[in-house]
DNA sequence: AATGATGATCGAAGCGCTTCGATCAAACTA
DNA sequence: TAGTTTGATCGAAGCGCTTCGATCATCATT
């Protein structure tokens, strides 16, 4: 069995209080009895029981994150971030995964917020109106990441979707493309819209009269938006070029220019979203917009540890950039229009 | 405030014993009382507090994780296939990466082996002499994921190193190849040491000599696997085919043949270990040694869920099987010999 | 009818810690 | 010198739960 307060207190010669002022620096303690509390510390080789100490009523230096899925790489980029912030701040991590299924988010929530963790940090919830409103009236400490819109009190960090659609599909109509197709993302979600009014708005903005067929739901998963390009390119006048709501989805959209015998990225071009590590690595390298994802997820660990030092704090919303990245998936148009 | 089991009680009209033994089942109650308790459960919306819980000797339901580090595709799949298993069985995940430094994988194991875990994996441990005895001893349970060979007693799954690398050097023979480079892993590892046998014992069996000077040490890294593999292509007698330790070391090595102008795969052919997503993803795509790593992980939670139920359960130790993946990164030799 | 056995329910202790109020000695004031 | 303030240290309560032993009906036995 490990070593107890109680140990550690006898063996120093004074009380539990005082070894638990020493140690949380909760109390001035003079230099004698620290002296002698922390060489009993060092010689039993003591260590605070977390557990005991968050039932009490302190620090249990873990956080809580609520992820939809681990299976996909953007949940892991941004999980990289969170990890590597959390680590240096010496917090460790209670890791919820979902597995997109809404009653879990609720259970997860609730069981956490009073429990173990200092603070939660939830990565795009899909159902935040069930407990988001009660949890910020009690101050506990929280930061939703890549999503907003769904209410007005809840700190965010979140990243230009609007912008990056409109570079993306900027980029595609300087290139010569006047069909442009859009695979979008799962409705729900606040970024899957952005994307697509961006789109919309750069097609706007060009002169390019907005085409409802050339629009297919892809729900941000490869499989679906395999089926939805082969919609698209099976269109009288199929698009020269698609436009990915992300990575992943753009993949599925080649698969699926390879199934139909078209040659890629030579007779139709595709850019994606997000930036995940496995764009950099096909070949042709896939055209992107990069999400600064790690860094998401650093910065929505720094707002969290401001949020637990001073839960009073107003409310921050924080918008990170983000970037085109052109490599090797787009070119002009076989036949300029 | 969250209701607590007293205020459940009150409401049942029992005592808290009898609430917390209906609710764990931990002794019989009557069928009336049952009912009473259970709808005051229901009503107060109630859960156990997974702190108190653990603090007074149940179940916590979380199992701790410590993995070297997260930024690699390998750390992921296996995290994947053990985030699913823990799902299902209704656990929650802490998890602790130690980013390669040897100091906190103690104080990690230390912390959580007497607190808030029921039971501990640890993926890749790179010193586990320091703390695995005594864990042993206190049959605390816990699994060791890809590492063997430090001890007798530590439950472990692992997969088949040496046969793998045995598979993907009789491969690259069949192909024609006879100078075939070795980007050898970290050697304090036993997969990579495994699989630097295997790749000698398929050589040996084909009558090829080993040449020390086709073996240079990659880390599992790319950088210096890049570094490992411009010195191989700049042997006056080069390899015309090259065997990575994994995937990663294998992209380092691909980059090292385009940086030497050479043409991948026709000049060089190139096969990798363990799969990763991005094996599959890059063109040409990589021929490589799957490791079940998701199955691995999946393994690990179910070995470790049995030493919960019963921790004196003498230790097992599971080997997983490799596969040899064949997609385009190999080709006969140019000229053959 | 009285005693013993059986078994559902309860009360209380305790898990390891934090924290509030009490204590007691030293230092200061008049 | 007596009275007061100050501040370091301690004791004890309590966080929400589990679990052990005690209790008190109920039922079987003779």
């Amino acid at each position: 069995m490990p070593p107890t307060i109680k140990q550690v207190a006898e063996r120093a010669g004074v009380s539990t209080s005082t070894v638990s002022h020493v140690l949380n620096g909760t109390h001035f303690v003079s230099p004698p009895l620290t002296e002698r509390v922390l060489r009993a510390v060092e010689e039993l080789d003591y260590q605070l029981n977390p557990v005991a100490r968050s039932l009490a009523g302190g620090r249990s230096s873990v956080i809580g994150l609520m992820i939809p899925e681990l299976a996909v790489s953007y949940s892991g980029e941004i999980l990289r971030g969170i990890d590597e912030a959390l680590a240096n701040a010496g917090y460790d991590l209670l890791l919820h995964t979902t597995h997109n299924q809404r009653v879990k988010e609720r259970v997860f929530v609730h069981k956490l917020a009073h429990g173990l963790t200092e603070g939660l940090l939830l990565l795009l919830p899909s159902d935040p109106n069930a407990y988001l409103a009660p949890l910020y009236k009690k101050q506990f400490p929280y930061v939703v990441i890549d999503h907003q819109g769904f209410d007005d009190f809840s700190p965010t960090v979140v990243s230009t979707n609007w912008q990056g659609a409109f570079e993306a599909t900027r980029y595609l109509i300087e290139l010569g493309h006047r069909r442009i197709g859009f695979v979008a993302g799962a409705s729900h979600t606040s970024s899957a819209l952005e994307r697509l009014q961006g789109y919309r708005d750069a097609l706007q903005r060009a002169g390019i009269p907005f085409d409802h067929d050339l629009v297919r739901e892809g729900y941000f998963a490869r499989p679906p938006s395999y089926e939805a390009a082969l919609h698209l390119l099976d269109l009288p006048d199929p698009p020269t070029a698609i436009f990915a709501a992300n990575d992943v989805s753009a993949f599925g959209v080649i698969d699926a220019i390879h199934a139909r015998g078209l040659r890629f990225p030579h007779d139709v071009s595709v850019i994606g979203f997000d930036d995940i590590p496995e764009a950099a690595a096909a070949r042709p390298a896939l055209t992107t917009v990069r999400q600064p994802l790690a860094e998401m997820g650093r910065t929505a660990v720094g707002m969290l540890l401001e949020y637990i030092a001073e839960p009073e704090r107003p409310t921050r919303r924080i918008t990170l950039d983000t970037e085109l990245i052109i490599r090797e998936s787009c070119m002009p148009p076989k036949r300029s229009v």
